[in-house]
DNA sequence: CCTACTAATTAGGTTTACCTAAATTTGGAG
DNA sequence: CTCCAAATTTAGGTAAACCTAATTAGTAGG
């Protein structure tokens, strides 16, 4: 508890609370029940750790538009193969309450009850990467890996206490917004530093954790959520040369680490 | 945070530290690394939780004298048909780096192996029931299930750290004790409050987590870890005429619930 | 010593979530 | 408008962990 806080600064907190677009939708058909928990094999809340990881899959590829998402895309994500993605995407949407909404050979997209659950795993992952930095001192590079085993795991008392104890967060320390209970997350309009085409000053908005050596690499030039960051474009083979706030020492960022800061326009 | 304790009071803390007893056995072969993380069946540690869990029944029912376990008396405890206690035995008997020992028609015992990685997993189960009852301020009967889910799946790094915010307890809420790192555990020789046959004074050792509903209704009366408790037994029909403390009032308890307290005799 | 009875095992199935290999589709290039 | 390569789907399998039903081993009583 040292000086950390899960939200870099005031001024990203203050967009996050203005610049707001909520995703919603009605809650249809509330009850998943449909399982009997028979075979030991259905978990906690009735689905799998894997149909679980699916949604939360289809969510991240679809986007906010909530595009369709195609197998191979899926497969490439999940690390399964093709066929695999085919055969569990037939079962989330024949299921009683379907999951997904599936038509052969051309993408899938989430059910309004498919969406639901796939954005209370976000919440569950990004509370708990939150509280492992925050309560219990992890390195930020290894908060990713545990949420994602735990994030299938944790009951709603788990959910709500930490949430509780964090003060009910909205941003995640990679500075993710963090879905609400009522499955709603805010939505930020912020751009890829590799989709950056002119020097500038810019809010760094968020790091991507999928890759653990990016993520201590990054942070380790103090490119976190919340700070200012000066970019000037294109100077060496197609790196990235980047300040943080006014300082004068300049880091190189390869495109393959640059790929995964995001960042606002400098709010005023 | 708020005159909560793991352990009841001075009393058990000194009795743990004193007289103890350590079950150790030898490191032999330390890697379990057989499997391939294969089929995505495999998780953490290489042991399933369904694997975990035979093995944590297995020395819970064989007991510090590591008796023979029969097969009926998992399958009872574990909720499976006998047929599937076979099957498993014979598998982890198989294993190139063997869990159990088996012998057909016989029972089966824990391996070096094996023991260690049961009480690595009851350590877990222990740590994480501290941790939600004194960080989390969970109601004491609801950490048990919560533990018995989460046990399986947090890092070497989340023991750690819960255990050192902690401040390394060696018992937990319900006053068990917590075995080291090591894979040592504290033996204490507590009797059953259905087992005194006199009437007495004890301090409470610990209580029995099997059944949520005895734990809220047994803490509910005062019966803690570490208090004092004063039995008059045989009174009504089958029942236990308990009070505790200095206090006069006295609760019945029912057989079937003080089967779930364990004692120490009165130390001095 | 032989018979019940219970415990334990074997045999044969199911479900979940994967995989590989062999069709199919689809969409874009020519 | 045809053809091909990439994307998808179908078909057929595997490994975990269960289950039920049928068989075999122990063991205690007569």
């Amino acid at each position: 508890m040292g000086g950390r806080s899960a939200v870099g600064n005031a001024e990203i907190l203050r967009f996050a609370q203005n610049d707001v677009r909520y995703v919603r939708w009605e809650p249809e058909d509330s009850a998943v029940m449909t399982f009997g928990e028979r075979g030991m094999a259905a978990r906690r809340h009735g689905n799998t750790e894997s149909v679980d990881n699916y949604l939360k899959a289809i969510l991240s590829l679809g986007g906010a538009e909530d595009r369709r998402v195609t197998s191979k895309s899926l497969a490439d994500r999940l690390g399964v193969a093709p066929a695999s993605v085919t055969n569990m995407l037939q079962k989330l949407a024949a299921a009683a309450a379907p999951l997904v909404v599936y038509e052969r050979h051309r993408g899938v997209q989430l059910s309004a009850t498919g969406r639901r659950r796939a954005l209370e795993v976000v919440r569950h992952h990004r509370l708990i990467e939150t509280f492992l930095y925050e309560i219990l001192d992890y390195p930020i590079e290894e908060v990713h890996d545990e949420a994602e085993r735990l994030e299938h795991f944790i009951s709603e008392r788990f959910e709500e206490r930490i949430a509780a104890k964090l003060g009910h967060p909205t941003i995640d320390p990679h500075g993710h917004s963090i879905p609400t209970l009522e499955g709603e997350m805010a939505l930020q309009d912020s751009i890829l530093l590799t989709d950056v085409v002119a020097d500038g000053t810019f809010v760094i908005e968020s790091i991507s954790d999928r890759d653990s050596g990016n993520v201590r690499l990054i942070e380790a030039c103090g490119i976190t959520p919340g700070a200012t960051l000066r970019v000037r474009t294109g100077s060496p083979l197609e790196g990235y040369s980047v300040s943080i706030g006014r300082s004068t020492k300049a880091f190189d960022l390869s495109r393959e680490v640059a790929v995964d800061v995001r960042l606002l326009p400098q709010s005023k």
